[in-house]
RNA sequence: GCCGAAGUGGCGGAAUUGGUAGACGCGGCAGACUCAAAAUCUGCUGAGGGGCAACCCUCGUGCCGGUUCGACUCCGGCCUUCGGCACCA
């Protein structure tokens, strides 16, 4: 007899000897070809929960099949340490933000451990770490000096009552605090900007990534290039030096249509251009306007609202006076933060129009269209008419003419749009990465010189919950001498964006220690970019842009190798429960230990990956892991139990070896697309059949041994505590982690028999074994003499027979 | 609202390129073992109908329509759910 599978015990003892051994430390001088397999890092929330082993465990078996082939695997991990969570905790129950996110860490730490992982240790780093966020402001001050970060006034979150910035999500739906109720509003603050837009064209091109088509798609999106034309329209208004302002537009044909202006509310003109008659109306409207989202303003559902400023300017081309209005569905961000109106073809615009009773002048003509007044905007092309000398023209070719004729009368020109803006990385927050800037009354803004890195956050900060930044009421922080003149200066208040922190981590894992430099360039040139990248979708647009970006930036100070972070990437779903992310405030926090404690690591790793497809992610039921924990104690028994060696016929032993060579293929193939769930499937249905072959009396032994060795080393990525344990008692060399993936013998693999589909007008009638290499006529001629076939085509015309190879024949009949 | 996805038995899911719908597992039912239970093992298990039976027929992949010899797969239109929307990370 054997004894039985103890998970809890040969769990601890490998993972013991494992790092022991160093059996997971990637060693940074070693001929293979290097793979760096990378996995986001956790957010330092102190819960780590199955939904943080969702990501994390497949990820691992992904790195250990690439080791297993012979690859010099780097797998790292860290932590996201810098972010609002911490400071909550702060004011809420009066811990420091580093002591709370240094105690999560070290839980954090340990629970990773017990999912027998090969995370190479050494490497870890964290954001909130001195040593690692004093080269984050390295980063910044590198963009400063190539003229990348700028200082703006853009509008932040502002409860009025509790004197704050929030963020977006302490906003609730209703536009109200979520501490204290009060309506948010906007305020305009100076705040430090990264140019990602001089980057826009390059971060459109995705050639050469291979990322999953919808990332790039919403990339794309999100950037949103447009090709259009700046037209100036004349400004005469009494008191106001500008005199023209400038629209953006991508159907500059349209212009002769234009029959009003809009102005974002936040536009700086809106006031100078709002008559006095007007003033309290427009200014009404505009701090009602501020305290509108983004999406709420944005949404075609909403009822346009605007306001007339009293002012108007002159369409040049038509010689029209055109009114100037304040809509909100106008965004400062976008364009020139102006709209020009065209009722007539465009659906925003003809809404607006309808409702506070705006010509609508038709300027392109649909096909056939005969002067009547047109029903709905028409967006699509046609032809130009009322429209001065391009009457007649299409207005494809329009677009072209009005932009010639614009640029030649100095009007304007060509433009490329952007939806895409700047990145405000300012936070007015303490628990994130100081900005390394000093502002002094003699010299201005004066970067702090590198080797006076980092600017350390100060310890004795206090947390109040009047929400004033512990770091702006700081005077010991705040208070500082210019490094340039030496005379009193203040310091920047504002931390960064933690999308700066996640921007390179990967990049300081490599040498988390080495202090000439965010990275030793040598080991930048060994491993970098990251070849796979794992992480959620919910990152696609912004952190995955942001780090293409970053790294854009660093290639060109000649830090980094080649012009992508990530040369792919997979997105995993998500565990929800209760149709809802797992998450502390929530309190639907699922532990993998009690699971791990009693079924281990290894079953609670194939669940998770048996769950379904890696990318749909999934609601969390227990109710199947026994079924994953009874199929590895099957095996179990397997391994341990023998078979009968002696009297097998040679048929027996080739199809031994046939459904080996074939689990290999499928198996491989599975890991190669990181389809999880239906490579543990291949293996449930290999060790079935060994069970099979087993009861049938009598195996042949060398055909056995292949296969049960076979199946230890294709379990061995997602199993690596039970496979390491029944290779050591089968009296294999230590460790199965060490040896190479196996490879299918195509001959072997190939099926020999098929099962041939013969349907009558699409419907399945027959099946047929027939030899995997029949011909179309022998195939064609078995399936016509099929009495089941015969039976539905009796009395009926045969129109024809497809054959498809290997496959079926399909007979059409009349 | 806009951008991007997903929807298949009682449940999680499978079906690599338009070609056998439901692999694998859970649950359920029946049986074996047992004094009994647990554990384990074996068989059956989409719905409806027919047949003593081996089997046979019809329906069936969110909804409506289309293309095709053939559609879970492609096209058009909807519905629902999920991710993102620039200060959660």
């Amino acid at each position: 007899m054997t004894d039985s599978y103890n998970p809890s015990e040969i769990d601890k003892k490998w993972q013991r000897k494992w790092e022991e051994d160093g059996l997971y430390e990637s060693p940074d001088d070693d001929p293979r070809p290097k793979w760096y397999f990378l996995t986001m890092l956790p957010y330092t929330s102190g819960d780590l929960h199955i939904g943080h082993w969702y990501p994390m465990a497949p990820s691992d078996v992904a790195a250990r099949y690439k080791r297993m082939q012979g690859y010099n695997v780097l797998f790292p991990m860290g932590f996201d340490a810098f972010g609002l969570p911490a400071e909550n905790a702060a004011i809420k129950q009066q811990i420091h933000p580093y002591k709370w996110t240094m105690d999560n860490i070290q839980r954090m730490r340990q629970q990773l451990k017990s999912m027998g992982a090969m995370f190479d240790w050494r490497r870890e780093a964290s954001s909130c770490d001195p040593e690692y966020y004093r080269w984050t402001q390295w980063w910044f001050l590198k963009f400063y000096e190539k003229g990348l970060a700028y200082r703006a006034k853009a509008p932040a979150n502002w409860c009025p009552s509790c004197q704050t910035v929030l963020a977006n999500e302490q906003v609730l739906p209703s536009g109200d605090c979520e501490r204290c109720g009060t309506p948010v509003s906007r305020r305009d603050l100076e705040q430090w900007f990264f140019r990602i837009t001089n980057y826009a064209d390059e971060l459109l091109d995705h050639s050469q990534i291979q990322w999953p088509e919808r990332v790039v798609t919403m990339q794309k999106n999100w950037i949103g290039r447009s090709e259009g034309v700046e037209i100036a329209f004349g400004l005469d208004v009494p008191g106001v030096e500008e005199k023209d302002i400038r629209v953006f537009t991508t159907r500059p044909d349209t212009v002769y249509g234009v029959t009003f202006m809009v102005l974002a509310p936040e536009h700086p003109l809106v006031e100078k251009l709002t008559t006095p008659d007007r003033r309290a109306e427009v200014e009404a409207y505009v701090e009602q306007a501020r305290r509108l989202s983004e999406i709420q303003r944005l949404s075609t559902e909403k009822e346009k609202t605007g306001v007339f400023t009293g002012s108007y300017c002159k369409n040049l081309l038509s010689g029209q006076e055109v009114a100037l209005w304040v809509a909100d569905y106008a965004l400062l961000t976008y364009g020139t933060g102006i709209v020009m109106g065209v009722p007539a073809h465009d659906h925003r615009d003809l809404d607006f129009a309808k409702k506070y009773g705006l010509p609508i002048i038709t300027v392109i003509a649909p096909p056939g269209w005969q002067g009547e007044e047109l029903t709905e905007a028409y967006v699509e092309q046609g032809t130009m008419v009322n429209s001065g000398p391009f009457d007649g023209t299409p207005s494809d070719q329009g677009y072209h003419a009005v932009a010639d004729y614009v640029e030649s009368k100095g009007w304007g020109g060509r433009k490329v749009g952007y939806r895409l803006r700047d990145w405000l990385i300012s936070r007015q927050r303490y628990w994130g990465c100081p900005i390394p800037i000093v502002y002094c009354d003699r010299c201005g803004t004066v970067p702090v010189p590198e080797e006076d890195l980092p600017v350390l956050l100060p310890e004795d900060a206090e947390f109040k919950p009047t929400g004033e930044s512990p770091l702006a009421s700081h005077q010991g922080f705040v208070n500082t001498t210019c490094p340039r003149c030496q005379g009193p200066a203040r310091r920047e208040t504002d931390t960064m964006d933690t999308f700066m922190d996640s921007n390179w981590y990967f990049i300081r894992y490599l040498s988390p220690h080495y202090d000439e430099g965010p990275v030793d360039p040598a080991l930048a040139k060994k491993w970098l970019p990251v070849d796979q990248y794992t992480g959620g979708a919910e990152h696609a647009v912004m952190h995955l842009l942001y780090a293409r970006f970053f790294w854009k930036v660093a290639r060109d100070l000649g830090m980094l190798p080649g012009d992508e972070p990530f040369l792919r990437l997979f997105n995993q779903g998500h565990i929800a429960v209760e149709r809802a992310k797992m998450s502390k405030s929530r309190g639907n926090v699922i532990t993998p230990d009690e699971y791990v404690d009693r079924l281990g690591a290894d079953t609670v790793r194939c669940y998770l990956m048996f769950m379904g497809p890696w990318e749909h992610g999934g609601e969390w039921d227990d109710s199947g892991i026994f079924g994953i924990h009874r199929w590895l104690n099957r095996v179990w028994g397997l391994i341990l139990g023998g078979a009968p060696t002696d009297g097998a016929d040679a048929e027996a032993a080739h199809q031994l070896r046939h459904v080996t060579h074939k689990t290999i293929r499928r198996v491989t193939e599975d890991m190669e697309r990181f389809r999880f769930n239906t490579m543990l499937a291949a293996l449930m249905e290999f060790s079935n059949s060994l069970a099979k072959a087993r009861e049938s009396g009598a195996v042949d032994a060398g055909a056995w041994q292949e296969a049960v060795e076979t199946l230890l080393l294709l379990m061995a990525p997602s199993a690596p505590h039970l496979s390491e344990e029944l290779w050591a008692r089968l009296g294999k060399p230590y460790s199965i982690h060490q040896q190479p993936w196996p490879k299918w013998d195509e001959e072997l693999a190939k099926e020999e028999e098929i099962t041939l589909v013969v349907q009558v007008n699409g419907k399945v009638r027959d099946r047929l074994q027939v030899p995997a290499d029949i011909d179309e006529e022998r195939a064609k001629e078995l399936a016509l003499a099929s009495q089941r076939v015969q039976a539905h085509i009796e009395g009926k015309q045969i129109q024809r027979v497809i054959y498809v190879p290997g496959k079926l024949v399909n007979v059409v009949v009349r």
